[in-house]
DNA sequence: GACACTGTATGGAACGATTCACTGGCGGTC
DNA sequence: GACCGCCAGTGAATCGTTCCATACAGTGTC
């Protein structure tokens, strides 16, 4: 079908078989001469390599699996686009899986990853796959986990400090003034949103004066889960409703927003301020543009990538974590409740 | 390094090598006994085929390609996803490559799935690819255009119908009482950029009074695209503003809809509407709800995926353009300028 | 009992690139 | 001029699977 083979591009380049592999992957032990007869062969010939067979022979694989968690959220595209940028940059291509928060899908993205014998593994953990990933690195096919400390320090990991994060939100919140605070996120088995919470209740316990942190639980968080949990504090009596909310991420933010209008009229951020995680593109043009804590995603993807090549060169590399900061950004979601509308805000420190 | 073969299974089921092969890929082949025994010996010792070696010698392939124009639009990785629903339930894996608008990384990625030998490859084409996708056609490799019309009928495609979409997106602004439309979007080498804008211009000529369609270019379509042009029309003297916006995408709606505040008030939809198009999860959660086309995104990616299959099965198939109609989603953003503020507004139709 | 046929299982040749031990040629050195 | 070392290039073995031709046992038929 195909059918251009090295050996027929060693014929019409007058070499043996050897000399135009040579070219391939090791141009310098082959004299200036050879180089050019071969290459202008491969262009006229129209060659391809086959990976396969390379990657048979060799051991070498050109691919890097990467499983995310939410394929939808922007913060994860972002972060894939970052690690995508870094693997072209080495000729690498990118096997994506999304396993939507489902670990049958987990599992089968590890498994196709396993026959592929990628080069290694990034991946936004949903359940617990320590013995998996194990497995996969005594085979020689380390992994690296993003946007998750690693707690154990079994794998190296590149994420953002969500508890230091939910510490600086809340921090803000009170400044501004509230002081009835939820915490609106799930599933508790993400590491992420049980690390903002304890940080929101870090910064509740510091403060002078009493802060309240309740919690109102989503199944996941997404847009619609943000919308549900709106919807639930809304029918609470007025009195009874928390003056700030604290989301586990921008999409659960922006669905808050979305439910919080009575009448016609917005809450927020008069009745209750909002902020979110991660400062997707999206929160800036929100209903009430929206306060977030900003990761470095982008950077995130392309740290990880970098140290998993690291791993793949030296195999015996102890696993490191690394840890970004998030920061702050301020919008109008988070306005003082006084102040009366307008007031565009920009970016805080 | 790793090192389970077949031939360990083998040994250690007390069957051939063959046996084992057949029991991994034609288990109706093989008595019971022995598939139980094979499969018995698969578990204990942890094999994992070796997807190279299978490649090598089959020619099968276990991943599609898929080369978007702009993963970072909720619109595409939409369209991904339903990709990837479809092609799990076929144990395929996806090598997803990100293009944004870049001739040669879109040339790159093409490369590299050749090389890979990818069952089939899903492409947003960007550049004029059509002799690149001939010659993977040629080696074996169909391609189908996603979300892109294959005018002349070379390659099958999934796409939805702009012309038709802009059409019906201006028939609601002029009935919703607007004149003077502009239409937001580039480049327009894009097909849909200009689709859209045929669409729109279609409109306005049906249209019972006149209806003056002005052009607004905008280098990509990305939310920063958007709040650009916008400022530049706000820029203009007050009486030389259109009175609704027609954005070639959500995106570029979103960041008009940004830059439209006047003095902390927002002129949509009062003085200007916007509508955009592909009714992407935020839409809904704009600072002014957006009216939009939404397109069946997920669908669209199930369907190439496919018809991909379908023609990697028959390779002398004829192509075909299967085309869907996008629907109208009106909000608030298109509301009638007489008609005061609120009014949350559903779907349309 | 010869023969055909069916259902299983086998063993080895292929797939195409890489790699490594080796060859041949050439120049330099003693 | 014998020898050594070096360089460029060669070609066969190899990676792990699939698949095909073949073997063999068992059953049914005449």
């Amino acid at each position: 079908m195909a059918g251009v083979r090295i050996r027929d591009v060693a014929q019409r380049a007058g070499v043996s078989v050897g000399t135009v592999s040579n070219v391939l992957n090791r141009p310098g032990d082959v004299s200036p001469d050879s180089v050019e007869r071969v290459n202008r062969a491969i262009e006229q010939l129209g060659y391809v390599r086959n990976d396969a067979a390379r990657k048979l022979r060799a051991g070498v694989s050109t691919t890097v699996g990467f499983v995310v968690l939410d394929g939808q959220n922007p913060f994860f595209t972002d972060v894939v686009r970052g690690a995508e940028d870094e693997a072209s940059s080495h000729n690498l291509a990118i096997l994506y899986g999304n396993t939507d928060e489902d670990v049958a899908r987990e599992r089968m993205y590890l498994d196709l990853f396993e026959e592929q014998q990628v080069r290694g593994v990034l991946i936004s953990p949903y359940g617990d796959i320590h013995s998996r990933l194990e497995r996969l690195r005594a085979r020689g096919i380390p992994a690296v986990l993003v946007d998750r400390f690693s707690g154990d320090g079994r794998f190296s990991s590149v994420s953002v400090d969500s508890v230091a994060g939910g510490r600086m939100a809340v921090e803000h919140l009170i400044g501004a003034g509230r002081r009835r605070i939820a915490f609106v996120g799930g599933p508790f088995e993400i590491q992420q949103v049980r690390d903002r919470l304890a940080g929101a209740r870090v910064a509740a316990e510091n403060a002078v004066s009493p802060v309240e942190i309740e919690v109102v639980a989503t199944e996941a968080t997404t847009v619609a889960d943000g919308v549900a949990a709106g919807a639930r504090i809304l029918a609470r009596p007025r009195g009874d409703r928390p003056d700030a909310l604290f989301a586990a991420n921008d999409l659960v933010a922006l669905g808050l927003l979305q439910a919080l209008v009575v009448d016609g009229r917005m809450l927020v951020p008069d009745e209750i301020a909002i902020i979110g995680f991660d400062d997707i593109p999206f929160a800036a043009a929100a209903a009430v543009p929206l306060s977030s804590m900003r990761q470095p995603s982008r950077m995130i993807g392309r740290t990880a990538l970098r140290i998993l090549l690291e791993e793949t060169a030296d195999p015996d590399l102890i696993p490191r974590q690394t840890v970004f900061l998030p920061e702050l950004v301020v919008r109008r979601s988070t306005a003082a409740p006084a102040v009366s509308a307008a007031a565009p805000g920009g970016r805080a420190r």
